[in-house]
RNA sequence: GGGCCAGUAGCUCAGUUGGUUAGAGCAGGGGACUCAUAAUCCCUUUGUCGCGGGUUCAAGUCCUGCCUGGCCUACCA
């Protein structure tokens, strides 16, 4: 082989506001076999990725669940992380944008396109949330569509097909407080793309960086017309980088999130001796992305601007492919398709999808299919029925003897698979995988009628013909070996399995080229199930329960909304250790009457209240309460009183007693009163 | 509205620069075998290649119009 490419391979930076479902499984599958592909061909590969952590979206959710951002991201880079980790995604690292690297980087990046006369400012009117102190993005904002009239639509377009900027629209809304917002005129910072239309032009329309359809979108979508300038900065409050020359302005996530991918190469680098430039800055290093279809734009524009205006290398290629639909609907919660990543690790194996996925994509954009049915089909028959049955049925007649020193005739099996190796290897690179997977599977095919020719099963009741069947079964475990080394970007369980089995370590696709010889055969473990048609309906019910109780805890959510409370008591009292019923009785309140208060001589804090629990029971309690109430407003009041509290002695006399009441302190004092109706001296529980 | 892409057997798809009677896998039907995770093997049914025009000796393949579907349309990631 030719000497070892470098390469640096990416899959795009996961949101950090939620979860990784099957749909994003698509792409690091994809990226995750292009990588090993890659490695058992003997190049140097490098394949990061991160948590993609800012934006207003990351914002309003840490401020809704009363908790920082800080939080919510690391916590999401942990949960993405594990369930990468589940479906064997082979990353070198791993990182966030939210890092002093890309911090830096960022500046770095900045300063160049400063230099460079590609930044300019202008005004921009968009609405504003007084309310939650913030700028409202497009899809944070309901109205009347300006043109037809219709009510609640979206901030950018309504289902008449018109466009329009949220400033016109009636009546709007924001959606994260209800509240009517205003319009504000707040100055951004733009790049003027159109400085690089021309380079744009031709790095999108020469070379092999885009795929055609790629490459005819941005033609015929937005390089015929002039570039519009991009606007990358947004004002305080924004969870992100301020702009070191800019105060108070935030980059737009969109600029620092594909810096990530620098940044994390940085990481890597610095973690393993090795060098950012030499990834980033070198004539010999290759740069592939891969991508989803719905972030064409900012990767095929945007981003090989920035990359051109600072001087870093350009992407090689960007691969894109299409979305997921489960059972040929695009998913969606409401439907119960939209199944993550945590659910389906939890009820199948990892390969199953693996395999599915590999075995639907091609080099194009069409989205692909997750069809239950077929995939439980395709896996059982391909996987299980047609190659682990390889070995499974041979592998036991090796025991005694292991293989045979040299490699019997087999008709020519074995060298027709080897010669298919560049086809194969042709597909991966190509990331047609589903070609791939096919050229595999017809040797696979190949594979089984010689076995069933062969006859193992007879040779073994004659003891003269031992030697034939351990040629026969010598064969049959090497063209199962050898599909398993073209197997193995997809399947690395199956590789450590037939590593186990065969004593030998598959690390290079040229194995495929040569058969083993001569080794034992360990006792054969079952090395791949059948999908049990139970497992996926617990993970489509799961799926199910799931989107309920989300559905359930964002109604809630939107209730609350209406009120627009703010989760900061929480925030500064957690609520306290959990207590039995028994632990809550113990404490006994009543209601009770204010029959008098009145000021307390010498005290600052204090009222002195009678309080009377009906008949003659009376009750002297002192509240600290002057800041908040006046003796004469509480008078003739319904309270709640803890009534069992031990009576303590205080400095202007005994209090038998507690009013229960809540707030800040100061002017901000509630008693809790019953509503009317309630009798002095009823329980309260 | 504009743009990109797709439409081939019941299902998922292959069909290279136009070239013999359009292929594969799965599913369906029939048979064989029993080593294997009821796996495997052999045989077999099925097509107005979305529709209409055009170019050509020759069109699933090129051009054009239409129909249907998916996606995109930049301050949502």
């Amino acid at each position: 082989m030719s000497n070892p490419r470098k390469i640096l391979v990416t899959s795009a930076l996961p949101y950090a506001n939620g979860p990784i479902h099957i749909g994003h499984m698509v792409e690091y599958i994809q990226t995750d076999i292009w990588a090993r592909f890659q490695r058992l061909r003997g190049n140097e590969v490098l394949y990061v990725c991160a948590d993609d952590t800012h934006g207003t979206a990351i914002m309003l959710r840490a401020q809704k669940e009363g908790r920082s951002e800080l939080d919510v991201i690391a916590e999401s880079s942990q949960s993405h992380q594990r369930d990468f980790a589940g479906f064997g995604i082979s990353f070198d690292h791993y990182g966030s944008t939210h890092s002093d690297e890309n911090r830096e980087l960022c500046g770095q990046v900045w300063q160049k396109i400063r230099e460079s006369g590609l930044v300019k400012e202008k005004q921009v009117e968009q609405l504003f949330d007084t309310e939650k102190g913030t700028f409202l993005a497009d899809r944070f904002v309901k109205g009347t569509c300006p043109k037809c009239g219709k009510t609640d639509q979206a901030g950018d377009n309504c289902e008449c097909g018109h466009t329009y900027s949220p400033v016109d629209l009636i009546d709007p809304l924001s959606t994260i407080s209800g509240t009517t917002p205003e319009v504000r005129s707040a100055n951004h910072l733009f790049i003027e793309l159109e400085q690089l239309h021309e380079f744009l032009n031709e790095w999108t329309q020469s070379g092999d960086h885009l795929q055609t359809e790629v490459a005819n979108y941005l033609k015929g979508h937005f390089l015929g017309d002039a570039l519009r300038d991009w606007d990358i900065s947004r004002p305080a409050p924004y969870f992100g980088f301020e702009i070191p020359d800019s105060p108070g302005d935030y980059w737009y996530v969109w600029f620092d999130a594909p810096i990530g991918y620098i940044a994390s190469t940085k990481q890597w680098c610095d973690a393993n001796d090795s060098n950012i430039d030499a990834w980033w800055k070198s004539d010999d290093t290759e740069i592939h992305h891969f991508i989803g279809k719905d972030i064409v734009y900012f990767h095929t524009l945007f981003w090989p601007g920035v990359l051109k205006a600072t001087g870093f290398n350009l992407p090689t290629k960007v691969h894109v492919h299409g979305f997921l639909t489960v059972d040929g609907k695009k998913m969606a919660k409401r439907d119960g398709t939209f199944i993550k990543a945590e659910t389906c690790l939890k009820h199948l194996d990892p390969s199953a999808l693996r395999y599915f996925y590999a075995s639907k994509l091609g080099p194009k954009l069409d989205d692909i299919d997750l069809n239950l049915e077929e995939f439980r089909t395709k896996v059982d028959t391909d996987l299980v029925n047609k190659i682990v049955n390889l070995a499974s049925r041979c592998a036991k007649f090796l025991g005694p003897t292991g293989l045979s020193d040299t490699y019997p005739d087999d008709g020519g099996l074995f060298q027709q698979a080897a010669d298919d190796a560049d086809e194969i290897a042709g597909a991966y690179e190509d990331c047609d995988y589903n070609k791939a997977m096919r050229l595999i599977l017809a040797a696979a095919d190949r594979a089984n009628p010689f076995i069933e020719n062969a006859q193992p099963w007879v040779l073994k009741k004659d003891e003269s013909k031992a030697r034939e069947l351990q040629d026969v079964c010598t064969i049959a475990i090497n063209l199962f070996r050898q599909l398993v080394i073209y197997l193995a970007p997809v399947l690395p369980e199956l590789v450590t399995k037939t590593e186990d089995l065969l004593g030998d370590k598959i690390t290079s696709w040229d194995q495929a080229q040569s058969p083993l010889l001569g080794t034992p055969v360990n006792k054969f473990k079952h090395m791949m199930k059948r999908i049990d048609p139970k497992d996926i309906q617990k993970m489509m019910d799961e799926t199910a329960e799931e989107v309920a109780a989300d559905a359930a805890a964002s109604a809630a959510s939107e209730l609350a909304s209406k009120y627009n409370d703010s989760p900061q008591p929480l925030i500064d009292k957690p609520i306290s250790e959990e207590c039995t019923i028994d632990d809550f009785v113990k404490v006994d309140l009543r209601v009770a009457r204010v029959l008098q208060a009145q000021h307390v001589e010498g005290a600052d804090k204090l009222l002195q209240l009678t309080l009377g629990l009906g008949g003659n029971e009376k009750r002297n309690v002192f509240a600290g309460i002057k800041s908040a109430y006046k003796p004469e407003d509480l008078e003739g009041k319904l309270v709640v009183m803890v009534a069992n509290l031990k009576p303590r002695k205080m400095r202007f006399g005994l209090s038998e007693g507690m009013v229960c009441a809540a707030g800040a302190g100061g002017s901000e004092i509630f008693v809790l009163s019953p509503d009317d109706g309630a009798l002095p001296g009823q329980r309260v529980t």
